[in-house]
DNA sequence: ACGCCCAGTTTGGTCAGACCAATTTGGTCT
DNA sequence: AGACCAAATTGGTCTGACCAAACTGGGCGT
């Protein structure tokens, strides 16, 4: 009845040791459903001979779990806590298990990721200095329509990296570090209208280099208004509908 | 040369076990600046001798250090990372314990609260149900300006869940989770104009009544932008030269 | 002097087994 | 049915051991 715990999903998710890749195992069998917010995870014993493992590492898989805040660990028993409870840390994993939940969790980023961009464009605005707004815009200047290679979602990425570290808002930028983990690589490449990502570089650009935060802001805003209603025709269901699946 | 591990700072943070007791003094030196980014961490065999423990318990500690990306754990020897990397956890205990940096910090969680609750009203206007609108108004009507008791700040947190309750957007519920549990109850009362925050109460009722999505971000934004710049002045020092004191 | 290489040491990773205190559980008694 | 108690279970702690990879310093060759 041992489990070699080794059947890991696609992404690039390599276990640095006996210890995660439990722990890995665990989050996912969570994710999926497994087991229903409030049971109890099976003894650390039981998950020893389920792994062939050793206390120590089971100890340690658990531990990672709970520092998800997936579940909850007590003298007793460790219980599952609700997906809701837990750390941005669970978004990847639930983009990679859930197929279902999938569409409208990459819209639900987009709306978050956009207000975010917006901000802290804005707060790079307030105190960028001349040599600052050359490099955000040179960031800018790297997408090429012609070329399928430029995405415009790294470019993104980029600027987005690039305003917070002219800010330099810690809360943002840890958010930022914690969305672009989970995001990052699990995002398919989605077709755009290229003409349009022109005009919304070049609107980015000029808001950047006349240093106007609230052109800039407002053009993110649209930009991924406009990549969000995209999404939503794409998975061919009503956000409403998708909402209630979860 | 052993250590009790128990002198923690004044935050209601219980161990809840010497792994955690262990963590916690660790992460905290960290923090404080003890050790510096990419400097290597005590070997776990010292951290054992240090604290009186057992490797076991050291291995669970730095596994939570890991976990909260503090330290990265690689055989030869564990390294200290930079806060800037680290995970949203990191936010309470950093505004526990650099006194230096906190109004600074507090200035930044502002800016970047405002902009979520501002995003958060936004989604939940777009699809609130007329009870679901009562129940947010009925939470701002709970703000009474004659009892000092009725803390605005709480006020916004629950107005916060209940429009995420609404949206039910799993991003950014799960930065709201993350940031909520590292502000909470570390923030000092302030002194605010209870004149103005009536009427930004009154504001905010208005536009979750009406349903417009656009008065209601508008005014949590101006709102939070006034109180935010009431911090700057209680601070006593300009942004700019706070921002680079970290 | 300088750089390369190798052996010894240190370090994290894994494992087995033991004891404790608190919780949980199941059966018994009322 | 409910209260209660004893036994089994569970997480928490600790000891000691071995391995492979990483790190270190010293000696060798250039």
């Amino acid at each position: 009845m041992s489990q070699s715990a080794s059947d890991n999903a696609s992404t690039g998710e390599i276990p640095k040791n006996r210890a995660e890749e439990i722990a890995f195992v665990l989050r996912d069998e969570i994710l999926v459903g497994q087991y229903r917010a409030g049971e109890r995870l099976p003894s650390e014993r039981d998950l020893v001979a389920r792994f062939n493992s050793n206390r120590g590492a089971v100890r340690e898989a658990t531990k990672i779990l709970s520092e998800l805040g997936l579940v909850s660990i007590q003298p007793g028993g460790a219980r599952i806590v609700a997906v809701e409870q837990a750390t941005l840390a669970v978004l990847g994993p639930l983009l990679d298990m859930r197929e279902e939940v999938r569409p409208q969790l990459i819209i639900e980023f987009v709306e978050v990721f956009s207000a975010l961009v917006a901000l802290s464009a804005r707060l790079a605005m307030s105190q960028a200095t001349e040599q600052e707004r050359q490099n955000l815009a040179s960031i800018l200047d790297r997408f090429d329509p012609e070329t399928e290679s430029t995405d415009i979602r790294s470019i993104m990425a980029e600027f987005m990296q690039a305003s917070i570290d002219i800010h330099n808002n810690l809360v943002l930028r840890l958010i930022g570090n914690g969305l672009r983990s989970q995001i990052m690589g699990r995002l398919e490449q989605t077709k755009s209208d290229r003409t349009s990502d022109r005009a919304f570089i070049d609107a980015m650009r000029e808001g950047v280099l006349s240093s106007n935060a609230d052109l800039l802001a407002a053009t993110v805003i649209r930009h991924f208004d406009e990549a969000r209603k995209r999404l939503i025709e794409q998975a061919e269901i009503s956000p409403s509908s998708l909402r209630s699946q979860r």
